[in-house]
DNA sequence: AGCGATCGTCGCAGAATCGTCGCAAAGGAC
DNA sequence: GTCCTTTGCGACGATTCTGCGACGATCGCT
């Protein structure tokens, strides 16, 4: 499960190195140019970690505005100006940032500054999870729909997990494919689709059984 | 397989700050005040493991009471006061302790010491593996269906071994290449299948049988 | 109601993977 | 050296998966 940061930097020369040096550390690195474009993006892609240098984002995306709590909670890195002090440290985290570095980067620190928040937020890794009548296996790869085993393929199964790792919540279009396929831009595809049809037609046997749900213009959901 | 704790500490401000690293990093966390209350909750809930700052928990812990064998082995950390000495060291491992640290703490080596006491304690490897009808005498390397002895050759029984480890668990097919035959990279070869094949015409004499199953472009798993 | 965007489903063809067989090289026992 | 077992791997056919286009249904908005 590689983790998918948001990089909102306005200086390209950072922002591209840091993309190709995080990228080639296995991470899905996603640009924002500036905190109104990174503040959609957020809301389309739901990263697993934000990397700004812009207080006021990170103050933006605690907010919530009403309707959606999506990004509430995402795990904010502030990056401060060459030259920051203390002040601004303690201005960072009164906003919410999670932690905060300045630069001159230390490459290897942001690295390990990272991986230290998000283990931080992790949900701790779960081998079983139960939504309804759904009972899925992780290890072993096995799913039953009320006591009776169901043959899933590869990608149906990942798509499950993936939406098991957070029944209720609504994963956009754009999350599933970067989670599941590993997609990097958002070219129109109907490949989602066809894969929760086939889901769901394995799951839900019975006529009235809705395991997967759509939210319409957004994405998909696992309910019970 | 998240170990739970219970962590005994009088003092709130450290008590919280554990609960929550802990939590974050998987671990079942319960509290408790004092060592009276420790001692009932330990009772009660039979933790893998006790963090604790009194000595005097430790000692009644290890004593054991009659009619009572529980928690006579539980693993026990000793969270020694700031400024502890050698002598203080010394009366934790004399009283039972596993383990001693002192504060100030440093979180990730507190997780460390824990993760070592922990492994330390878990049971010793296991000699014999029964899935089904299938039995494996590993340090005899001996595999027995339905109580008639097999013969497998080198490689068929280590790879049974490894997919016994953890039945029901799918290994990857690079896991087994891995653990088996050593191979680093991921070349595309057909040996594991070919293994896998020669394993199961011995292993599964009569139609029907299945011990060794597939998960399409994942790996194997041992079922019954 | 009308319109554009989105969604559900079907079917297919290419791609990827798997089970098995057979061979040749390597290794051991005698 | 000879015989037998083990082992890696290529080849073949069979199976399974998967992405995508097509078509109609549905949704949200005006």
């Amino acid at each position: 499960m590689t983790a998918a940061l948001l990089l909102a930097e306005p200086e390209p020369a950072i922002r591209g190195y840091l993309e190709r040096q995080l990228q080639s550390d296995g991470f899905h690195v996603l640009q924002a140019a500036f905190g109104g474009e990174a503040l959609a993006l957020a809301e389309r892609t739901r990263p697993d970690l934000v990397l700004c240098s812009e207080l006021e984002l990170c103050a933006r995306l605690r907010e919530g505005e009403p309707g959606r709590t999506w990004n509430r909670d995402v795990p904010v890195i502030v990056l401060g100006p060459a030259g920051a002090d203390a002040v601004d440290r303690v201005r960072a985290f009164q906003r919410g940032a999670d932690d905060y570095l300045h630069l001159p980067l230390v490459y290897d620190e942001l690295v390990a500054r990272i991986r230290a928040v998000l283990r931080r937020a992790a949900p701790p890794p779960q081998d079983r999870v139960e939504v309804g009548e759904l009972a899925i296996d992780l290890p072993a790869r096995v799913v039953t729909v009320r006591g009776n085993a169901v043959h899933l393929a590869g990608k149906e199964f990942e798509l499950l997990a993936a939406l098991a790792a957070e029944p209720h919540r609504v994963f956009t279009k754009d999350e599933l494919l970067r989670d599941v396929w590993g997609y990097k831009s958002f070219t129109r595809t109907r490949t989602l689709d066809s894969h929760v049809s086939r889901l769901r037609s394995k799951l839900e046997r019975e006529p009235g059984d809705r395991f997967v749900v759509n939210v319409w213009g957004v994405g998909y959901k696992l309910v019970d």
